[in-house]
DNA sequence: GTCTATATTGAGATAGAC
DNA sequence: GTCTATCTCAATATAGAC
């Protein structure tokens, strides 16, 4: 019962997250100054820095955590196909994790894309890694379905590269009241996906 | 015969928007300042404004002379397509097309991408017009193959968007030094596509 | 056509009061 | 935990000499 008034570290610190997320994610890191976010939180400039030691630690933070999001739901998805499950319904299952994950978190993606350039090496270099972790798990998908004689791919690494991108570029366009549900979207999608590794 | 020496008007003018593209490329717009695009010409920055009126200006122009050459080259490549060609083989073309324009203008690319953000709102629904008229002579490629029962779609519209983000992402990894040549990607890309719009 | 110098503004970050 | 105040530096853009 301890800890009441007067204590708002737990708050707003993700209000702090939340407020840099957002404006980077519609003007770019460097276009946004920290005094831009501490307005969008509600309090001063200086306050900020009792939740990051600088702003480059902020910006890291945020693209990590959009990491560690991904690879820990994609691990639970993953987790049910130990085993014989057919790489054609493991493909589908890739595709609409992506899709979903992705559209439901648009600024993330958008700054964990965009903003790769202003990081420094070290922390560039933690998140490739992280990044070639998600592909790859695709490719194992690919890989398994030509080794069953499903897919016919002429390289699984450019098609694994190739359906990433397809699919994250839904998130540039993609609004909720646009012309056609999500369900149908991700049908049209999967169908795309699907011709693209099929045998010809 | 007049025009000689003291005159490097000619010359500066386009070193000033390589230099420009060159550093908004690799750190961002807002990231790079007058001073670091003068040092990069060999100038003061106070010379830059001989070029253009201000910054935003800059970019503007780098962003539009890039959808200029897109569309002015696309249309000396569809000029041929007039009438009996199969809606396969101007598919099949405007990959290649793609590919070949985009890989050649990397930094063009992807500051025409990234930074979309920084532009006035009248400046980006310039660009905005002249990126749907791009976008739509791919969809009305694939019209046409639905139309002759040659291509199995579910949306061309979506179907469009799909392509073109699956295309423009071989940007963002693709090494002159890489592991395959250049036309055995273009080969790889055409099947891709080719198995999306496939009827299945 | 380019330079130097400068006006003006705002950035990131820190110190110390409350 | 947040505030005010401030240090230091660098940004865009302009003026006027050469």
């Amino acid at each position: 019962m301890a800890r009441k008034t007067g204590s708002h570290g737990n708050i707003t610190g993700p209000k702090v997250q939340a407020a840099a997320l957002h404006l980077i994610a519609r003007h770019g890191f460097a276009a946004v100054s920290m005094r831009q976010i501490a307005h969008e939180v509600g309090v001063q400039a200086g306050a900020l820095y009792r939740y990051t030691p600088d702003k480059q630690t902020l910006l890291f933070d945020l693209m990590r955590g959009h990491m560690d999001a991904l690879l820990t739901a994609r691990a639970a998805v993953a987790r049910d196909d130990s085993g014989a499950v057919a790489p054609l319904i493991r493909l589908d299952e890739f595709v609409r994790f992506h899709i979903r994950f992705h559209l439901e978190r648009p600024d993330a993606v958008f700054v964990s894309y965009m903003e790769l350039r202003n990081l420094t090496p070290e922390n560039f270099a933690a998140l490739e890694a992280q990044r070639s972790d998600y592909e790859n798990q695709l490719e194992v998908i690919l890989r398994s379905g030509v080794a069953a004689g499903e897919f016919g791919l002429a390289d699984t690494k450019i098609t694994t590269l190739a359906i990433i991108a397809m699919l994250t570029g839904l998130t540039t366009w993609y609004r909720e009241d646009g012309r056609l549900p999500l369900m149908q979207i991700e049908q049209i999608y999967t169908g795309l996906v699907r011709g693209a590794v099929s045998v010809s």
